[in-house]
Formats: structure tokens, sequence, C-alpha cells
DNA sequence: GAATTCATGTAACTTGTTACATGATTTA
DNA sequence: TAAATCATGTAACAAGTTACATGAATTC
């Protein structure tokens, strides 16, 4: 149950709209905690009944009116509360389906096999591509919303994610090798 | 939708009861796709309402009944599908309940966020130690059930774990360290 | 002329988690 | 004597995904 408390630490910034929320999840968080909208704006109505949040409508001319939320005080302490009760750190490979095929893979040619480590090592530097383009959208939005700290604490939490593509690409090719080891083509 | 392929490529080993196939998602794949005993019996209905398996009754005297399940013709057609069908691989990092704080501690205190990445260490690094388990028990495994080649496809995948942990522990003390000298103590 | 952006949501479905229920046997 | 193992499940709940619905303005 951990929407709730993302979004909650996200409104601390400023008031935002589910929609704001939307864009925010999409370029900063996605390696981190994805969410879709149709969960954003479901989420905000039982957050809004707790009492964790409100709201007030922005009347627009040209475009649907915005529903800005705010964080309350209510809001603050609950996500407070929650920060500080770190979890036990879960293992990260957990449900992972190409993981899953590879596992059961001897049914598969060696040579398939062989294509889909060479993709997935693709994939994985794409991956690390757009996170240029991700601490870019955050260096902005710290100066934007006014809270400079913050920047540190993001890019500290957004390196985990290329450090760990960074780690399966290694893992990838070093399977690659051992299968062309095995079976020569 | 990949915990019924998974409980097939367990059965195409061999026959199974729920209990069996729990022991083997426990010890074997908590990594790659862990998965609860309610769920599996559940899973287990409805992949027999589909045809992918068919189960007998094992009496047994002072054990309840042994319901033992294994697979169909369906079912190892099923199977070789989604076998070959690799997904695009999905970003690793998602939804990572420490990485979130993480994200937004800068409401913490360096002291206690310091703390958090310590014990994070600790965690897995114990993660690695557990590993060694998990190889014993798919090396005996791959004796008993007569498949001696899936365990080279077992270790490759398995090994995505420990590469895992042991990127995130440079991650953590990375992030340790700058912390240090950001907020010397 | 088609796709994207802004902006709201609802409904149905799928998947995973937690709690409950039973009960004999074996190990610590 | 308490906990773990073997062995079956059901029910309720929580969370995530996909599909649907609307519609003007803007960009390609």
């Amino acid at each position: 149950m951990s929407l709730p408390h993302a979004v909650l630490g996200m409104l601390r910034y400023r008031p935002m709209t589910g929609y704001d929320l939307k864009l925010f999840f999409d370029k900063a968080m996605e390696s981190v905690w994805p969410a879709q909208i149709s969960q954003i704006y479901r989420e905000l109505s039982l957050m809004e009944a707790k009492g964790w949040i409100g709201s007030h409508i922005e009347p627009q001319e040209t475009r649907p009116d915005r529903k800005v939320y705010s964080i309350t005080d209510d809001g603050e302490v609950t996500f407070k509360e929650w920060l500080e009760k770190f979890p036990r750190s879960l293992s990260v490979t957990t449900r992972d389906d190409f993981s899953l095929r590879m596992f059961f893979s001897s049914g598969l040619s060696p040579e398939e096999l062989k294509f889909q480590l060479k993709r997935f090592i693709r994939e994985k530097q794409d991956e690390i591509s757009d996170q240029q383009a991700v601490e870019r959208y955050l260096e902005k939005m710290s100066e934007e919303m006014g809270h400079p700290e913050d920047e540190f604490h993001w890019r500290m939490t957004l390196r985990r994610s290329s450090i760990l593509a960074e780690a399966l690409i290694l893992w990838a090719e070093d399977c690659y090798e051992e299968l062309v080891e095995k079976y020569p083509s």
C-alpha cells in the first residue's frame, strides 16, 4: 500500500491534479513506482475520504476544469510515519517474466535463447539511455518546485536503476558466452 | 499471467501435488516467481478446468490424501507457446518500497538514512548467502528428477539474483559514502 | 487528416496477500 | 510441550491492469 504515500510525497512539494501526478510518475518515478492514471484517480478519491488530502476546482475555459489536490496536516503526519517505517528490503528479482522463461529454457533452441539474450541486452542499454531524460526532468523539477535538497535524494535513488541495468547486461553477456561455449554454432 | 506457466514448467518434470509445487516455489524459485500456497491451489483448479493438467488421488493412511497433478498434451502445447513468446524485458527496479522511501528521504535525518542503508547492505548479504542453499537444492532436484540438462539453465537464471544483490550492495555503499561526505557526523 | 496533449473519471477484470479451518505425526 | 511438517482448501481483501467514455485544442 505505497501508492498513496508516493502521492503524499509529491503533494508535499506542491498541489497537483491527478494529471500532474501522472506526469511526475511517468517521467520521474517509473523505475521506482509506476502508476496508471486510472489508479491515481481512484487513489485520490480514497485519500480525500481519509482526510489526507483536500481539493479545489480551478475552472478553465478551453480545457476541462482542473481538480487540484493538496496535502493536509493529517496527510503530512501519515506520510512522515510511513517514511520512518523502512521495510525489510525484498529481493528485487521477484516475478520477472524474462527470467522465468530462462529458467525453463532447456525446451528452447540455444540459438533462440542467444537471440533473446542479445535483445535483452539492447533493451537494457536503452533503459540506461532513458535515464538521462529522467535526470534532466528531475533537475528541472527541483528548480521549479523550490526543493533543491530533494534532488540529491532523487539522484541517489535513481542511480539504482542504472546500476541494476548495468549488472543485468553483464549477467546476460555472461550467459551468452556460456551458451556459446556449450553450444557453439 | 505467468504463475500457471511456471506450474506447467514444473509439472513437465514430474507429477506433483500443490504442496510439492509450493516447496519447489519456495526453495528454488523464490527469486524468480514467488507464490503463496493458497494461490497455487486456486490456480491448479483453474488449470484443470482449462484442461492443461489432470489429477488423481493417492490415498494415504496417516496423512491427508495426495492430489497429484500431471501435465496434459494441451498443457504441453500451452507451455511451449508461452515459452517461445519472450516478452520485452521490464525494468527490474519497479515498485520497491525501500527505494520509494529513499526517493523522499530528504524528510529524514541523514543518520537515520545511513542506518537504513547499513541494514539494507546486511540484508542483501544474507540474500547472497541464501543463494547457496538454493543451488544445493537445485542440484539435488536435477538428479532426482532426471533432467540434468535443466540444471545449466536453472543456474544461469539463478545467478541473476546474486548479481543483482551484489550490484545493490555497491549502490548502497556508494549512497552511504555520499551521505557521509555531505553530512559528516 | 491523424495523433498527441490536457483533463476528468468509471467499471470490469486479474493477480497477489492474508486470514481462517482442519488434523495427525514428527521433531526440537 | 511447542513448533514444524504434511496436506487439503475457501473467503475476503488489496492492488494493479485494461477497456471504456468524453471532447476541445494543438501539433505533426
